[in-house]
DNA sequence: AAGAACACCAACCGCGGGTTA
DNA sequence: GTAACCCGCGGTTGGTGTTCT
């Protein structure tokens, strides 16, 4: 319970943005439960946060939205919905987009939507058809900590590819990435399991035979899987470097590219 | 010039999910 | 197993500036 009746509220000062930002920077992000004490502010944790990622976290890209940009953003909220979070992606905060988007572009969403009001209504959303990718926290799994290395749960692939890769077969890096994003785009292969692991079309991986892929990890600086290349540190899907350009064009693809003409 | 309406955005709040004891 | 705690997402509010009438 957040102590509403003592802690400040409303604007912030410069001078609160100040002990704020050196708090951070002594301390790191997280932990915000102590950061009013330790910065000596008289603001309950979600508001120093929330001031934190919005405000003054260093590379915050301000001011208005690119073109680009708000195709990006357009492109990703058909994706993924209400998300601001992989909405922010794109170099803005999760607030700046979200903003943006129920001021903005939502209200020019909903009048292109009443111009296709006469088409016949999709066929119904259940809750087993919605994808909630997640950044997932593993450290609790000993064979993680082990330094194994692995795939993310939300992964086209399904639960299987928690295990340790000994017991699974190797797959390439790009082809791995692009397998999920065209996955959450074909809602014909997705099922979901539980709230946060996507499951794709596994029969072709079920075919292929299990293999042993730790043969050549005496790389320096990452470790040979199979036929992939893991760099140091590097220890599950989401780790994997991605190529933008990819992403876009995958997304170009795949989504109505008339949306901003009709905006 | 002044009040109303609108737009923008910083900030607040409730709640769900994850972690810890 | 579970209760308490913590984090952070997403909806909403409220203050301020701008435009309209």
């Amino acid at each position: 319970m957040e102590r509403s009746l003592r802690v400040k509220k409303g604007a912030w000062t410069e001078e609160e943005d100040i002990l704020l930002r050196k708090c951070v920077e002594k301390y790191g992000e997280g932990r915000w439960h102590q950061v009013p004490l330790r910065a000596g502010l008289n603001r309950c944790r979600k508001s120093c946060r929330m001031r934190w990622l919005n405000y003054l976290k260093p590379n915050i890209k301000r001011g208005g939205f690119s073109v680009d940009e708000l195709d990006l953003i357009i492109r990703l909220h058909k994706l993924l919905g209400n998300r601001q979070v992989y909405l922010s992606t794109i170099g803005r905060t999760a607030n700046d987009v979200k903003n943006y988007w129920n001021t903005n572009l939502r209200k020019k969403m909903d009048s292109s939507n009443k111009d296709v009001k006469s088409k016949p209504e999709p066929k119904s959303i259940t809750k087993a058809t919605i994808i909630k990718p997640r950044p997932r926290n593993f450290k609790n799994i000993s064979w993680l900590r082990e330094g194994t290395p692995f795939i993310n749960v939300c992964h086209p692939f399904g639960d299987d590819l928690c295990k340790p890769y000994s017991t699974m077969a190797p797959f390439d890096n790009n082809e791995v990435e692009s397998m999920w994003w065209e996955s959450l785009l074909d809602d014909k292969e997705i099922n979901i399991t539980n709230n946060n692991s996507c499951l794709g079309n596994v029969s072709e991986i079920d075919q292929e035979p299990i293999k042993s892929v730790f043969g050549d990890s005496n790389s320096p600086g990452g470790e040979n899987v199979g036929n992939m290349f893991y760099e140091q540190g590097q220890r599950c899907w989401s780790d994997f470097s991605s190529d933008d350009a990819d992403l876009w064009n995958l997304i170009n693809t795949e989504l109505d590219q008339q949306l901003l003409e009709q905006l």
